[in-house]
DNA sequence: CTGACCAATTTGGCCAGACCAAATTTGAGG
DNA sequence: CCTCAAATTTGGTCTGGCCAAATTGGTCAG
């Protein structure tokens, strides 16, 4: 049971995600919305303030409008995938792309600065891939703590906040698909070597064409546990992503 | 003139971000507070509402508590770039590095799903670099309409949203640095027209090595800026960072 | 003395009604 | 039709109050 302006703000979250208010367009005023949602201004005003940290609304004396989407705050992708009863498939691997691409700039950064110990913490973290039998569940496990250890070494603040934020929206709204995913272990494995040997060389190229061999093989399972998931679900009602306005 | 409960919520994030609540301590209550800054009780309460989703604070019934700093949000960076008369070095070295990487995968992936007209894009973009004899000024603009234009043609959302919050953080804070900074405009011409070869041949390799290339290459002019300026300005007051702690 | 349990207090969440300043809207006059 | 000032709307803040959850502190059994 959330509080009561978290479910305001994430009703007038959907709304926008949903077109409902056109950019540049005047929401409500807080004293309408607090009638509407039976709910006192002040319970509204925390609502609109987190739209506006959001990223989704521009707040000033005279009214709220709405602002362009690629104009958000990166905490908007979280809103984005909860629509629909599957996470908008394109997001999600363009969320993968960029993470990644995150992943391999972290463990670039980790070689050059990080410490033996570090280094070795992260080649810790890629062996329960190959010299044990994971289940689905562990394996996911371990491919956080393969990002989290990596993330860590680099020592690269803005890039662990990025990280953070991104992966923290984009885990939980897998759920959905969670039971289609089947990953392919033994392929995982090898490829887990390879990432080992690079760091143990701490040679950068080979780290970045190993993180790219991974990138493919869990693209590759996301299609299927797609294609296995929208076979089984009713279809989804959720409308699509307004198109990205160009400015 | 900001509004009041900006200036608490600052006030409260410089407090913080300067140690003088320890991670996992108690904040004052909101009705403490109040009477601290001579507001009322709903003004703290949006100001506490900022520090909760830029991350510096869980906020519960019976209390709010500091947390750490790499789990807070993407949006603290403007504020750790804020304190002292010099944005931080470090942490600005390090978004350098996040931006040039940002870069290199928005035209990465540009190259793979953008039109012919939006490479085309990217390719002006780089055009005044060497075609035009660039002010100061003129020469920052380019650069930013250049990475711009790379974040539209990837087509990735994600990604367009780190890139524009962390750009948005980091260049204000940069002003104090401006007078210093002095661009090497030839190489950058050279770079420049080697990058728009790589486009044209959408070269991904070539591509990723040139954008390094300029990174090395703010990276220099950036140091020998802050060499400059920290012989003008006097001595910073700012405390150092408090340690990353690890978990 | 330690640890579990229960009441008192503190604290955040929410509400009602009000005033001010800035922005928007409206309408009158050119 | 345009311009500019008045009226209205709207966000920002305030006062004071009630409720439920969390914390705290004390009590009592072991």
């Amino acid at each position: 049971m959330s509080a009561k302006h978290n479910q305001i703000a994430n009703h007038l979250i959907t709304d926008i995600l949903d077109g409902s208010y056109r950019v540049g367009e005047r929401l409500p005023s807080e004293r309408d919305l607090a009638s509407r949602f039976q709910a006192n201004r002040g319970a509204v005003r925390e609502a609109m303030k987190t739209l506006q940290q959001i990223g989704l609304a521009d707040i000033q004396p005279g009214g709220a409008r709405v602002k362009q989407r690629n104009q958000a705050s990166l905490d908007v992708i979280g809103h984005i995938l909860n629509r629909g009863e599957l996470p908008d498939r394109e997001v999600v691997d363009q969320i993968l792309v960029v993470i990644n691409n995150l992943l391999a700039l972290a463990v670039e950064q980790a070689i050059r600065v990080a410490s033996d110990e570090e280094m070795e913490a992260i080649c810790a973290a890629t062996r329960p891939f190959y010299q044990q039998q994971l289940g689905q569940l562990e394996h996911g496990l371990a491919r956080i703590n393969l990002l989290q250890t990596a993330m860590q070494a680099s020592k690269n603040l803005p890039l662990q906040l990025i990280a953070r934020s991104l992966f923290e929206q984009f885990a939980p709204n897998m759920e959905p698909l969670a039971d289609f995913v089947q990953t392919d272990h033994t392929t995982y494995a090898t490829y887990a070597k390879k990432l080992e040997d690079a760091l143990q060389a701490r040679n950068t190229d080979a780290v970045r064409e190993t993180i790219e061999a991974f990138a493919a093989l869990n693209r590759e399972s996301l299609i299927k546990a797609y294609t296995a998931a929208q076979s089984t679900i009713t279809h989804s009602t959720a409308q699509p992503l307004q198109e990205i306005a160009s400015s």
